[in-house]
DNA sequence: TATTATTGTGTACTACAAACACAATGATTT
DNA sequence: AAATCATTGTGTTTGTAGTACACAATAATA
């Protein structure tokens, strides 16, 4: 028995249509019609990913987010994945294009596959003119967290936004959907990669300072560390290098600046050094 | 231009068909021609989970898997999620409908997006008289990991199907598309879950001894451990009883039993314990 | 009854984590 | 120029958890 219910099913039943020139080369470049009626044509149906891209900036850790056009809603930049590419590769793209940086540090987290996960039943519709769109369907998306370097990021909006805005972590205002709630996961498992992976190297700038370091791990930890262990702990990772340079210009005794040291680095990851701070 | 190049594009270009009857109480049945055909009408194209069944056995670690009829080619149990269902609902069926098992402990672990996740690439075809399928498009899947207790399991080959049975972990055969390399990640998710839960609670029987409870761990992280040191570490978690039996019918001296007490791993579990076992 | 493999238990040593204090510095104020 | 201030740089002590290790007790078997 044939009836009809919600959008919900509409990109779930298909008839026949042939296309071509999906090669990696040749990306199509859609307008923003085209994307919401024939976006099926291109992309994956009922799957997207979003990205958690978080720096750091002023000692408090930041996300960067979209604002909706006309809702003024915020959101996770997200992407949908080509039809011929990897899901890693649309996270990295999406990043790309949010951003303008390549070779970001970048780490799956969790797939949300909540049925309730459709834009229609969250008051989201599709622009005028438009009734029906495989955007309007159901989706799972796929969650990525990034690591960035605050100052090299440039944010860019995309076509369908307002804005491109880092937000502090504390600050963050009620977002579309779930998205909430898949940023609290990328903190949790951002907090979980910090006893695997020295975070500092991708969030902080290439020279910074131990006080620097330590409010890093202490705003992704949510909580205050000795300074006089921190800095032995981290030092025994023997992955920095103190340079003859002291960070001057804040009031007070200037500071050392460190770096990593790529060879100290690699040569410790191979030995599958613990980065453990609690 | 439009063009034939593979089956890969068909369940994107949609046409239009609306069903009904899609409530939870209610999930259609469909004859394997109805599945392959229409099963798109009913479940997420593009979108898949498979399941890690884990179990303990003969001091082994064991996975289950299924044989499929005809190739007689080995792989993970999975399944398809339907339109209204929630993505972990759809493990947790599939799960039920291959060991019988309700309350499993089951972990999302990751989510596979290699372009080439396409049965069609890998010589795997629909039934003969299905020219195409929804299930001959490239699937993204979702893996969950499960640890269920050996004996109460009875698998339960599906209709596509020879056989269901256990395999010892050391000894899987080359599975289908990339299935090994879900069972490498989901064993290596499972090793760094071993820090944060105790595992023995849903792999070993009720009551177990010692000596197997270190056997479990001993496979899981593939190494041996000093027999004296883990028992004093198990018991300082304080969450298992010491019962006034010993197993009987071994070789040698009578181990005693142990269980999980329920209470004291709550509350051990509400302080967030760390269960460290390296 | 002797043998054998395995279980049950405790102690010394080491490494890491946590708590803690004071001198040095560079900018700012007086 | 001198005093003040907040912060940096550094080391010791104590406690806890991990590791290494040995011998007596036991239940089945020879």
């Amino acid at each position: 028995m044939c009836n009809i219910n919600t959008l919900h099913n509409f990109y779930r039943h298909t008839f026949f249509l042939y296309i071509s020139g999906m090669g990696k080369a040749k990306r199509p470049k859609l307008s923003t019609h085209e994307f919401f009626e024939k976006g099926h044509l291109h992309y994956l149906t009922h799957i997207s990913i979003d990205n958690v891209i978080f720096g750091f900036h002023d000692n408090q850790l930041k996300v960067l987010l979209l604002e909706w056009k006309e809702t003024h809603r915020w959101c996770l930049p997200g992407g949908f994945i080509f039809a011929d590419e990897h899901i890693e590769e649309a996270a990295i793209r999406s990043l790309k294009s949010r951003t303008g940086l390549d070779n970001i540090y970048l780490q799956q987290f969790y797939a949300f596959g909540d049925p309730n996960r459709e834009r229609t039943k969250h008051g989201i519709s599709p622009p005028a003119g438009i009734k029906k769109s495989w955007l309007s369907e159901r989706f799972i998306t796929v969650g990525y967290y990034a690591l960035v370097e605050f100052s090299k990021v440039v944010p860019k909006p995309d076509e369908f936004s307002e804005s491109c805005q880092w937000w502090d972590i504390e600050k963050v205002p009620t977002l579309i959907l779930d998205h909430n709630h898949i940023l609290e996961k990328a903190l949790q498992s951002l907090r979980l990669n910090l006893n695997d992976y020295p975070v500092g190297k991708d969030l902080l700038p290439q020279k910074f300072t131990m006080p620097e370091l330590q409010r890093l791990y202490e705003t992704i930890l949510g909580k205050q560390l000795d300074r006089r262990n921190f800095q032995k702990k981290i030092l025994a990772l023997d992955i920095l290098e103190r340079l003859n340079e002291r960070k001057q210009g804040g009031a007070h005794k200037a500071p050392f600046l460190y770096k990593f040291d790529q060879r100290k680095y690699e040569k410790a990851m191979k030995q599958g050094l613990k980065f453990g701070l609690q």
